[in-house]
DNA sequence: ACCTGAACACCGTTCAAGT
DNA sequence: ACCTGAACACCGTTCAAGT
């Protein structure tokens, strides 16, 4: 067979999103991931100009499907707090379910300037949130600070650091509304 | 000359911290740590099982160091909400002045056993300043939450994820405020 | 036009051989 | 006893050669 493959970016990004999934990044070869995709190592410069590169494109994957789960976590007309405390829920939700995945989206830091409009785009729906949490001036530090507090805790879950006791779910639920709450006081 | 060089695996350890600290971890081959050192990479497998477990003592060696910067930045005789919040802030000062030692305590998970008993040590003086702030039986959930946020931060502010504009040290020490402040009130 | 075999420089790691 | 040269299997990447 002269030409048996005919393989596009979209399907190597989704085949290797697929195996990091699955076994992590670590274990993730170009040529294994040629292997399992019926062509060589070599073929795949045709459609991705790096191992860096592909990982990008894994990484704006990774975060399309974290936001949208997070936007279909959103319980409409319910007071801002509930709704921030439903995207928190949704974020840990999601780091715990996809946990190689997730933590390469930290690993490979620079998205490409395009894909970066993208991300501010999915993040809109979150930030008019924090505005009805906190006020329009404080917003996006309350924003920021949210987006640390799960990043941070799944973080700490996943890698195995919080490993003294105690019920997680419980001390999510309690350091969450802990700060959603203190931003409402004065 | 027979047998220039002498290295013990302290030496070793100290040699790789320093090259992570200047190049980060992916700039680090053992062949360039042999050579730094005047030995050959076999050498280092006398006092070293594996790369990932020189990594792993590097992580103790950066774990040791954070700690040290926390417990002198804590202030005595003062409010515990102030105390927890210098805690903080040395913690942030340490991530933010050494990224990439910082960035791979949490890229290689597993401490060994004894380490692990080092390290809840270290975490001792922060968990009564916890009770204090929480109640005791919170403690936990306001340590982990406390952790999380901070180490959520500043991974975010390494990671260039928070970049669209404002004071990131403003917003941190906003976010920290309310994450402590909703601990206070019931 | 698309794919690949062969090659390159470099990994981490092992081990028999040197001193 | 300590160190190393040589080798192994494997990387990511390039490019001339094949169809």
């Amino acid at each position: 067979m002269p030409y048996p493959s005919q393989v596009t970016r979209d399907t190597i990004v989704q085949q290797a999103w697929q195996m990091i999934e699955e076994e992590g990044v670590q274990q993730l070869s170009l040529n294994k991931l040629a292997t399992s995709l019926n062509i060589k190592a070599p073929s795949l410069y045709r459609h991705v100009s790096s191992k860096a590169d592909l990982l990008q494109a894994v990484n704006l994957l990774t975060l399309q499907k974290l936001f949208a789960d997070i936007a279909n976590a959103i319980p409409a007309d319910s007071p801002p707090v509930e709704q921030m405390t439903a995207v928190l829920h949704a974020y840990r939700q999601f780091a715990l379910a996809h946990p190689h995945t997730y933590e390469l989206v930290y690993q490979y830091n620079p998205p490409a300037r395009p894909d970066e409009d993208i991300l501010v785009q999915m993040i809109l729906p979150i930030q008019e949130i924090a505005i009805d949490t906190a006020g329009p001036e404080k917003s996006l530090a309350a924003l920021r600070g949210a987006l640390a507090l799960a990043h941070g805790f799944v973080m700490l879950e996943i890698k195995q650091q919080l490993q003294r006791g105690g019920d997680l779910d419980v001390d999510f639920q309690q350091a969450v509304n802990a700060y959603l709450n203190g931003w409402q006081s004065p």
